[in-house]
DNA sequence: CGATATTAGTTCGATATCGAATTAAAAGGG
DNA sequence: CCCTTTTAATTCGATATCGAACTAATATCG
């Protein structure tokens, strides 16, 4: 039953389509709440440093969010130079820096994570707890098999 | 319960990171597979003419995307550059344009299809059919909800 | 109708993003 | 140990992306 599975993979393009306009959704209902030249991917760095700790290097930093890593070196140079993260040598790899947040890098992160968190309420009741919940599940399932099969 | 409201909201985080993740690997398995100097939305905007009809106008493309049009515009002259559409002015409104696939354009669309399916058939198993079925109605749901939120 | 507001598309300048090449350090294998 | 390969990060050049300002055409409303 060949048409079954072009059916499957069919969904599967439909569910990549809808991905990519809701990123693009998100991006611009955060750049929207941003100062001026910051972009998502400088808070998604502030907000994955706090989430998962600091200290991180830049290459694990990109494996995370899956960019290359000269992207990535534009985003936290873009971060240091607003004196919202520090970068340290890595005492285990000279060839290698790990990456701090400053208190104003906390802060900043803070305070933005409430202003958007405070817009997004209205949007919270139309969404099942549960549905949320699967979906994350799923996703991260789809992510894992994806990351898996780039060999 | 104000805890249970920040918890349904750090999950809806949780899946904006999760997207964006997944955009960004969906990104680089296309454009490894595109070739020289195109990137996604050259193609995803073949796809879209393909599936949703042609003689679309820019605006039009670019709110389907959620791209602003400026960015459209940029992306079409790049197709319009490789002979891919064609731009024809609008009968019902002189400011506007319409777009059209041409033979090549949907014989490239086609041929790029059908690599990146190939590519992707060791993936499929891996997917439960109602699992992305379900996803992708609320992911919909989702989309239309930000959009109306988006006022 | 005529004035004003809105809409379609482009242009411009600034920044983001990426692939490829580069440098320096670490790892691995004879 | 050297030699070769791999890895971390940066640099460079090219293109993508976006906000803001602009032009032309259409819609709205008195």
């Amino acid at each position: 039953m060949p048409e079954k599975l072009d059916e499957h993979q069919g969904k599967l393009f439909e569910l990549f389509n809808e991905i990519g306009i809701i990123q693009q959704l998100g991006r611009a209902f955060f750049e929207e709440r941003l100062p001026d030249g910051m972009v998502l991917p400088h808070f998604s760095v502030l907000n994955h440093l706090t989430r998962v700790g600091e200290g991180r290097t830049p290459v694990q930093i990109a494996r995370a969010f899956q960019v290359p890593k000269n992207s990535l070196t534009h985003t936290l140079a873009g971060l240091e130079a607003r004196g919202l993260i520090e970068m340290r040598p890595n005492p285990k790899d000279k060839r290698s820096k790990t990456v701090w947040l400053t208190d104003a890098g906390r802060a900043f992160r803070a305070e933005t994570m409430a202003l958007v968190s405070a817009d997004m309420v209205p949007v919270l009741p139309e969404m099942e707890p549960d549905d949320v919940v699967r979906t994350l599940g799923f996703l991260r399932h789809l992510r894992e098999t994806m990351d898996r099969a780039r060999d």
